[in-house]
DNA sequence: TCTTGATCCTCCAGTGACTGGAGACTCTAG
DNA sequence: CTAGAGTCTCCAGTCACTGGAGGATCAAGA
């Protein structure tokens, strides 16, 4: 396989190219070695490690996390119990934000269909969200 | 009930004293009358207004989306078809969230507890997080 | 009355995680 | 050979705040 731009690297992983620099800028992907003409190329490694660093943003990990889980990853010998912590602490607090969402959600589906097309004033949306008694959750 | 401080407001709703200013600052709240000595005041309607910022805020509305509310609110004679609008599609961004979150609430699940105290190349979190294969929900 | 500490003011810069534009260079296909 | 697509760097902007500097003002106790 020979090396990729940095615009097919895109392609094969959906992280948009100025995302792909700036994940280089900030040491999270290793500088790529370039061409003759100062081109970035990519090999299968930067691929997958793309691919783990989109991985984990979408499981909604933060940049520093993802940083401490590529250092544990670039160096296999060592326990895991840091990954294992990283990744229970995150599962609370997706938890917390599902539950959250659920909350919300039947917050909103009070809100609509009750709009008779009637004026604002009989309008559960904007009721709602003025009216504090209206919460069906109690986040606060 | 005389006009509170900025402090008291913001212990009265749970947001912060910059963010009320900043509020202020975007125009969601209206510029607070001040005393002689240059410091806002604040009145019951400003308690209602900021607590309706902050209950749509998280409902995870944007500040645009409230902006618009508020103007709806602000002029209660118009029909609420808008606000309706406003919040159905506030709906579907909800629940598309849920069940992403639900899925990688199963991934996570799946990756912790299976850490047996071992070496990160037997440790699920590292391994689910750079394998594709082990994805259990299908957004990519 | 004085003083101390809490609160407030404005202005400005920083956060996280990108995103996009300007202007210049280079590669590829016809 | 040329046109257009792709790439480069640098820098500024996004969103919704957040925090610090430096200075003014207020409330309460000695």
């Amino acid at each position: 396989m020979q090396p990729l731009t940095i615009g097919a690297l895109a392609a094969q992983t959906g992280v948009k190219i100025p995302t792909i620099r700036y994940y280089e800028s900030i040491g999270l992907l290793p500088e790529a070695p370039r061409t003759d003409s100062n081109r970035r190329t990519y090999d299968a490694a930067a691929v997958r490690r793309l691919r783990f660093i989109r991985h984990a943003r979408e499981l909604g990990f933060e940049v520093e996390a993802i940083r401490q889980l590529l250092t544990l990853a670039d160096d296999p010998g060592q326990p895991c119990r840091q990954a294992d912590l990283l990744a229970r602490a995150h599962l609370a607090e997706i938890e917390s934000k599902i539950a959250r969402l659920e909350s919300l959600r039947a917050e909103l589906r009070e809100m609509v269909g009750h709009c008779e097309q009637g004026q604002v004033r009989t309008c559960h949306v904007i009721e709602v969200l003025a009216d504090h008694a209206h919460c069906l959750h109690d986040h606060h």
